[in-house]
DNA sequence: GTGAAAGCGCTAACAC
DNA sequence: GTGTTAGCGCTTTCAC
């Protein structure tokens, strides 16, 4: 009971194994009784093509790798979001027969450009999506193009090379939710960025500014704190904010984390949600449903971001645009945390 | 500049390639002034082996399978469970250069053992790290085994094969905690079990029925409620529990997902957490310090559990005991959910 | 200690 | 439409 090898299949079907070989590959040229011949063989030995040779003698193979910052190297901040992203890698994969390989790294450590490239080298992933903030560091992005593997950045901050990038309308969306936080009543609106160097996160706050002028509400810096993405700084920052004399009624948080951390900054002060105080956040992440009140959020279509990715990776998108910057639209979705300003 | 192969290493060294190969891969027989000759030629060319081809050659590859319950097909229960079993795969990895690929698949489908099959087939993944509840569902674990590759299995209900599996004391960790609770006064606790087909998480009710016996409490089965690990069920049996007529001051939630959803019933209900009532849950997965109040819950060693499940694949486990079952003692994390009972 | 030769199982030209 | 013939870049005998 040896492994079958395509030799034993084109013995079984009475072709050679050029023929099997198109059979597998789904390629043309091949007579449908042929076909057919071929896939009854294949069944009953229950052949699987050895990924390996194929890898060798394609010079690819059929794995993409999914990169992203590495949450271990923090206090594991977004969790939610690694997940949407795997999970929509893994939707395209499952379609196309490949599979996904995770591969987190810190963007700050100096060698990853390096240790990006072995990956590369090693296992000749057919195609990397890189997420951010990684996609929007330079010589990263450099260092893999210099391969020449094919790549798909998600949420580059600015569409600055001839890759494809899938991005999300962070800025309007963002102006958009402000807006609505603006008609129910708040004027003192306040505002928590993200980690700076996560250009689609910066993004947001330009949303921010705009969704205040559009509502005729002057914008003010002391309504504005620094988080980085996490839990905990959401907490740190909500809590500043609610120390201030003449306190905000809303807080805008850049992403879910920092604005469940604000949540429970408040809940710690005595501040009731969204009684007293409206808190809203992005990405709409599994947390936004688990906190109390359940957040209203900006839904990032971060698993049809990443789903898309691997789909344009692998030459399966149907439509065009598959070149340039591909936008996913967010949308608001409008949950517990967010109420008519108090008084 | 193409691609450097072994040929031209060897060339420049001055060697077959038979020698360097066996720089490569750390073999003896070697002399030592060869093997600097050798290693000088490997970083002027920057000198990368190629996967593929010794995967081919040696029939086997550089990647580790990661097989666990797929949470996209329910509603993403456990999310940081799996972020969890990732770290703890990947951190053993990268020190002995190996790739992870990631395979969610959903036990409930009929497929799954050939579909497994197929990835190992066609991936030549060198192991494979089986999560519950997928180790411990018979037909799944014999198609792996069947297959001849190498197989850790974490947290199976119970050790009933060859293989190597690791859990932790489900039981007397949960046992612990019954008492504790105990011992803070409370004397209606109740239960909310978790996914009958995970056999780990029901060895949790186990302890939870022996730590009542130690206490000197008895049991009642009205106390009881049965979920399915999901956030949801949590808040639905924690209602549920809730509304009894002589309700429980404590709940404990076989998992944090669970617990976290008792905890917004209560909310709901306007029952204080801990003043009225004590949650504890199990796992103490990221969303269990983000939850207001904090969770007391154990700390199931998942991290450690996934990366020892790794070194042991790669005969990497420094100690001995790598046969059979290993157990990673899981530790009580008492935070701000629990209190003295009311009254 | 070191090397020559024979594959690993497949894909890719190119012929028929 | 289908088959033939070379490799892909390595590891593995086995000889020296």
């Amino acid at each position: 009971m040896t492994k079958p090898t395509i030799f034993d299949v084109a013995n079984l079907a009475g072709v050679s194994i050029k023929t099997v070989s198109r059979v597998v590959n789904r390629q043309p040229n091949v007579r449908e009784s042929t076909r057919e011949r071929v896939e009854r063989a294949i069944r009953e030995l229950h052949y699987r093509p050895d990924q390996s040779a194929r890898n060798l003698a394609s010079h690819s193979s059929h794995l993409i790798g999914l990169v992203y910052d590495d949450p271990a190297a923090y206090d594991m901040p977004s969790g939610g979001y690694i997940l949407d992203l795997q999970q929509g890698a893994l939707r395209a994969c499952r379609g196309a027969l490949l599979e996904l390989l995770i591969h987190p790294c810190d963007y700050r450590r100096k060698e990853v450009a390096n240790e990006l490239q072995s990956l590369i080298n090693q296992t000749r992933v057919s195609g990397i999506v890189l997420a951010a903030p990684l996609s929007n560091i330079p010589h990263i992005v450099r260092a893999i193009e210099a391969t020449g593997t094919p790549l798909v950045r998600l949420s580059p901050g600015s569409h600055n090379g001839g890759e494809t990038s899938i991005v999300t309308n962070d800025a309007e969306a963002t102006a958009e939710l402000t807006r609505y936080v603006a008609e129910l009543g708040h004027t003192r609106i306040a505002y928590i960025r993200g980690d700076p160097q996560h250009q689609a996160v910066a993004n947001r706050f330009r949303g921010y500014r705009e969704g205040l002028a559009a509502s005729g509400l002057d914008f003010d810096a002391r309504l504005v704190a620094n988080g980085d993405n996490s839990y905990g700084s959401g907490e740190r920052c909500g809590q500043a904010l609610l120390e201030l004399a003449n306190r905000p009624t809303a807080i805008i948080a850049a992403n879910d984390d920092m604005a469940a951390g604000v949540i429970r900054a408040a809940h710690r002060l005595g501040i009731r949600t969204p009684e007293e105080l409206s808190v809203a956040g992005f990405d709409d992440i599994s947390l936004a449903r688990q906190v109390d009140p359940a957040l209203t959020t900006i839904r990032q279509p971060l698993v049809r971001m990443a789903e898309r990715a691997v789909q344009i990776l692998v030459g399966d998108a149907t439509d065009v645009g598959a070149k340039g910057e591909i936008c996913i639209p967010a949308e608001i979705k409008i949950r517990e945390s967010t109420a008519p300003a108090p008084g």
